[in-house]
DNA sequence: AAAAAGATTAATAAAAGATTAATTGAATTA
DNA sequence: TAATTCAATTAATCTTTTATTAATCTTTTT
């Protein structure tokens, strides 16, 4: 997750069921904010932005449903999941037809909720899926490797890798500075460790290093009988 | 939504429940593709790309989370919901942690499952945002492409493309200088990745290069085992 | 110094890709 | 309805690429 606790509002007439979930929330390192009527909601709305909202549908003052149409007009963006005893069907439908993201039936684990709401929050957070996604480009001393386009840069100069060296380097970039030995790499790569993948592999070796050579800071170096380090940095 | 429909793969053994929740989602505009074990289901995703795919937990050659966890690495971009009769509170955990966007206890009511499903893959959605940019003129070099007319102008002269060229041409220009997969290509212009469409994208790819040769700046690479790589600019 | 492991270069065979030609099949027209 | 046309697919052939294997030389270890 981010640097930052996640806000978010509960909204829930229910004391026991409030404090309850508030309290465990905020054991899992939320933000929480509990309102406990439509009034109070709208209120800390104004104060406050969140990354999410918690709804019940019966409140004291107003109906969820109709609370919820409030929340998506002030703050369209403003993601919400309704928690509910409630567990008719047309319920349930009304719930997403409004634009919910989860609707929940009471009683409901605690510990769920909160795997569910993780789940639902990392995804709709586009600045953390990017960064967590699967890198393309590596830089490599003063190359760049792009593990898509399976190319080596190097000064406007491109190499084109072919399948195997790109997957060998790509094991060495996410592995460097460690001891990879010939198993890891051969079951890994090759899916089968023997002496022929063995051969195989070290012709590949000395491929990557003839193609990394133009940086003196990047080494393929090999640790007798073990395996080998790709070190950089 | 699109104007495609959405392609969702069911992962289920039971031939009823199967059957069952295959209809029901054809009824609701869904593409449906219905592999009844994880075999079958690596298969079809091979040949297919797909928006969503629904994994029973308990399959009779691989388990359900294990499978999960191929999904992920090989098409990690693929968001999936589990469906299953094991509502053990440490499976839906597991569940979420491995990556599921959701997990649904059996039975589940049908209508549910749909509004569920819909509500995801709207907030998902991302290729309509991709779908909109498509203009109707691109400059490829000295060239000029006419996504609408279909057509291919260089100095006055103007060629004349044929649908598949020109559906091939505007995937490259959308795509240009990455990689674009044998697989991506197939499943996004002809509908499913199998040898013989593969030997008819060669065919195309040198219709499109025949064109394209008047200006040495733009050439369609191929990526030994993978794929092209449409450079320009 | 001998034996084992590693590095490098070269040879080879299988697979993939490119190109041109033939065939199919649907749409259009006579 | 038969003939024509044109695009897409399939087939046949040739070319290129690549992983592997082999051969040879160098380095390490005991």
């Amino acid at each position: 997750m981010g640097i930052n606790k996640k806000k978010i509002i509960l909204i829930e007439d229910d004391a026991t069921l409030g404090y309850l979930l508030s309290e465990y929330l905020k054991m899992n390192s939320f933000e929480l904010y509990w309102a406990k009527n439509g009034v109070d909601c709208l209120k800390m709305l104004e104060q406050n932005s969140f990354d999410l909202a918690i709804l019940d549908v019966m409140l004291p003052d107003i109906d969820g449903f109709s609370l919820a149409q409030t929340i998506i007009n002030l703050h369209p963006k403003l993601p919400f999941i309704f928690l509910t005893a409630r567990s008719l069907k047309v319920d349930v439908l009304k719930g997403f037809s409004v634009g919910a993201v989860d609707y929940l039936k009471k009683p409901i684990d605690e510990e769920e909720l909160v795997v569910r709401i993780k789940s639902l929050l990392s995804r709709l957070d586009t600045s953390v899926t990017n960064e967590d996604k699967i890198r393309t480009i590596y830089g490599i001393g003063n190359y760049e490797f792009n593990t898509v386009n399976q190319t080596l840069s190097f000064n406007e100069k491109v190499i084109n890798l072919t399948n195997r060296e790109s997957q060998l380097l790509r094991y060495f970039v996410t592995h460097k500075n460690t001891l990879c030995t010939h198993k890891d790499i051969l079951t890994h790569i090759w899916g089968r460790n023997d002496y022929f993948n063995k051969k195989s592999l070290n012709v590949f070796i000395t491929h990557l290093r003839k193609y990394l050579n133009k940086d003196a800071s990047i080494k393929i170096e090999n640790v007798h009988n073990r395996g080998f380090i790709f070190k950089m940095e």
